[in-house]
DNA sequence: ATTCTATATTTTAATCTTAAAGCAGTTTTT
DNA sequence: AAAAACTGCTTTAAGATTAAAATATAGAAT
C-alpha cells in the first residue's frame, strides 16, 4: 500500500499499481468493473489487517473469530464458528487454537454432546476485543467517509442487486 | 469516536450464509456497506478461483502471474512481475518456480544484469492462457449482467471514488 | 581497488486456507 | 443389540501469503 517512497527494498509489499492498472483498451467493461471492485476491497481489508497487526498485534481471521463469540456469550461450538465464519472446519480448529494459546477464549466439552467443544470468550478476551472493534468501526467509517451518505447507500444498493445476482449465477 | 458495538464477520469461504447475514441494527451504514461489499468481492472471487480449478486445473493466483506475462511478450523480470502482482518477491519466487514445473512459463538469466531473470509465457502457456482468459472475461460478464450498463458504470464510478479517498487514508 | 550501499532474488518461519482422510461419538436401521 | 450411516472435530498435504534474513550482484564513494 502507497507507503512513502522510503525503501521498500527487498521484503516490502511492492509498488504502486494495483490491479486496475494492467488494463487494456480491449477489455470489456465488467472486467474492469471487476478489477476496480477487486482493488477497492483489497485496499481496505489491507487498511484493517495492516491495523489490527500493528496496534493490536492480531490478525483479521483472529479478529474476525472473536467477533463472533462477542455476539454469543454462551459459547459457539466449532461446527458453529466453522458456518459463520464461512471457512473450513480445519481452519477453524487451528485459528481456536492459537487463540487459545494467547489465553484469549476457552473450550469447554458440551455436556450433551461429547463430541463437542463450546467456545467462549474469556475475559481477557472480551475486554481486548471490545477495545479493537471500536476501533475497527472508526477505521472503516474513515475509509468510506470519501462517499456521502448517499452515495454510501447507492453503492450498497448496486452491490445489492450484485449480489443477488450473481448468487444465481451457477454453472 | 466509539460507536456502537461492532458484530462482524469477515467472510472466507464454505458454507452458505455470507458475511452481512451477521448485521445487527445498532452497525453503522458504513460497517454494513463494507461486509456486503467483503460479500460481493468474495462471491465473484470464489466462482472465479472454483471455474479456473475445475474448468483449468490452475490456481488464480498462477493465472494472474500468466495475465501479467501475456501482457508483456518480452517478458518480466521478477521484480516487475511483483509490482505488477502487488506481492512479495518470495511469493512470485514460489508462483512461477509453480509455472516453470508446468512447462508453462520460462526464465532466462538478463544479460546485461546477472542478478535478474527475465521471465516470459512459453508457447505452451501462451496458447492455454489465451483458452483461460477467453473463459475467464466470460464468466466476469455473466456475473455482472445482473447491472445494466449504466448501473455499472455508476458502480465504477462510485467505487473509483472510494478507492481514490481510501487510498489517501492513511495513518 | 576497496568499501559501502543499494538492488534482485531466494530462503525461512509464520499464518491462513482448503480438501480429503481419519477418529470418536451419536443416531438410525435392521 | 449390531451394523450402518451420520456428525463433530482434528490432522495432513498442498498452496498462498508475508516479513525478515540471507545471497549475489551492481553501482557509488572513498
Amino acid at each position: 500500500m502507497g507507503r512513502s517512497r522510503v525503501k521498500l527494498t527487498v521484503a516490502g509489499k511492492a509498488g504502486q499499481a494495483d490491479a486496475e492498472t494492467r488494463l487494456t483498451d480491449g477489455d470489456h467493461q465488467a472486467l474492469r468493473l471487476w478489477l476496480r471492485m477487486l482493488a477497492c476491497t483489497n485496499l481496505i481489508e489491507g487498511a484493517v489487517r495492516e491495523r489490527l497487526k500493528t496496534e493490536f498485534a492480531i490478525t483479521l481471521p483472529r479478529f474476525d473469530l472473536m467477533a463472533q463469540l462477542q455476539r454469543c456469550p454462551a459459547g459457539l461450538s466449532m461446527s458453529e464458528l466453522s458456518q459463520r465464519l464461512m471457512v473450513t472446519g480445519g481452519n477453524v480448529t487451528g485459528i481456536v487454537a492459537a487463540l487459545e494459546a494467547e489465553g484469549l477464549i476457552a473450550r469447554e466439552p458440551d455436556a450433551a454432546d461429547r463430541r463437542v467443544s463450546q467456545v467462549r470468550l474469556t475475559e481477557a478476551g472480551r475486554t481486548s476485543f471490545e477495545r479493537m472493534a471500536e476501533a475497527h468501526e472508526d477505521w472503516i467509517i474513515d475509509l468510506y467517509a470519501g462517499l456521502s451518505a448517499e452515495e454510501q447507500a447507492d453503492l450498497s444498493k448496486l452491490l445489492g442487486r450484485l449480489k443477488a445476482h450473481a448468487s444465481n449465477v451457477r454453472n
